[in-house]
DNA sequence: TTTAAAGAAACATATTAGATGAATCTATTC
DNA sequence: GAATAGATTCATCTAATATGTTTCTTTAAA
């Protein structure tokens, strides 16, 4: 049981972006993918579905980038896991068109399972982007160079 | 966010144990697959799994098959998912080994989707086999020809 | 007005966990 | 000893994800 690397990047996108609310300059794809060490077209593909879930400001051209179009408070993680994650069937009885089953009708397997997913998402429910995000004081800025600076021993 | 069909077998077998723990002769692995229309050679690794891990009771040769080796109120469904399913890293930086993210150190994200799979993982802790077989008045004994019959308009 | 920087879009392709299949072996009962 | 049942091994298929490439379009700075 995981979630797809599609959220993960999601997350950090939204995560840097936070980080670096502080900036003049807006944070760009090429800036984060280098970063993170994730190819530039699939953070792109990220970058603009969260744009047109409004969750993102995109600007285009020279100077341009992407900054978060809401405040990170009003970012709900338990909503953007929903959002993001294509597929909460746990096990095959809860897709009618997949459901091959015959007991499915009486057994209590699926209502379980909804619970525990019901659960998880309600821990997600109560997080906030701007709880994840790292402090502001401590806050990401990067010089125009691109070229991350990592202290010794660690990557970024 | 979904289980492995795996675990999705894995529960059905047990159930399927369960409810036919009334029988004479026991569920032989053939029965199970044809019924729910699985393949005998993946179900027999997942029965193989269960017998090693000591749920299930496995007697070879003529007259043999499978039986819950337990009291199915004594099978906790949380302590089986946890061992059936094999991946509980939700992303990457919940595995050392694959982490390239800089920033894990700081931010928050780990935690709370370990909070969120303790949660989802409490609410199975509260489930077990008993709870989820369908009723013993309603059990399962199919006939030795191991054909099923099948009500109209339901598939098996 | 040209040029470089940035996102947008449409492809094809690679990767990999998970699922499946086939063949053969071992054990047991009739 | 023949039939039945699980055990084991190995090869392969599949599909969801993830990557990569190329070619747009947009826009600000030079």
């Amino acid at each position: 049981m995981r979630l797809t690397q599609w959220t993960d990047y999601t997350l950090r996108v939204l995560m840097y972006c936070a980080a670096c609310q502080a900036r003049q300059h807006p944070v760009t794809i090429t800036e984060i993918a280098e970063g993170h060490g994730i190819s530039r077209s699939h953070l792109t593909k990220i970058v603009q579905q969260l744009g047109a879930q409004g969750l993102l400001e995109t600007t285009r051209g020279r100077g341009g980038g992407i900054r978060l179009a809401m405040s990170a408070k009003d970012i709900n993680i338990g909503q953007l896991v929903r959002q993001t994650e294509t597929d909460f069937n746990m096990v095959e009885c809860f897709d009618p068109a997949q459901n091959q089953c015959g007991i499915s009708q009486l057994c209590k397997l699926k209502g379980v399972l909804h619970m525990a997913t019901a659960s998880y998402l309600a821990v997600l429910d109560n997080v906030t982007l701007e709880d994840l995000a790292i402090s502001t004081s401590a806050h990401i800025d990067l010089p125009s160079s691109r070229k991350v600076k990592v202290p010794a021993g660690k990557t970024l």
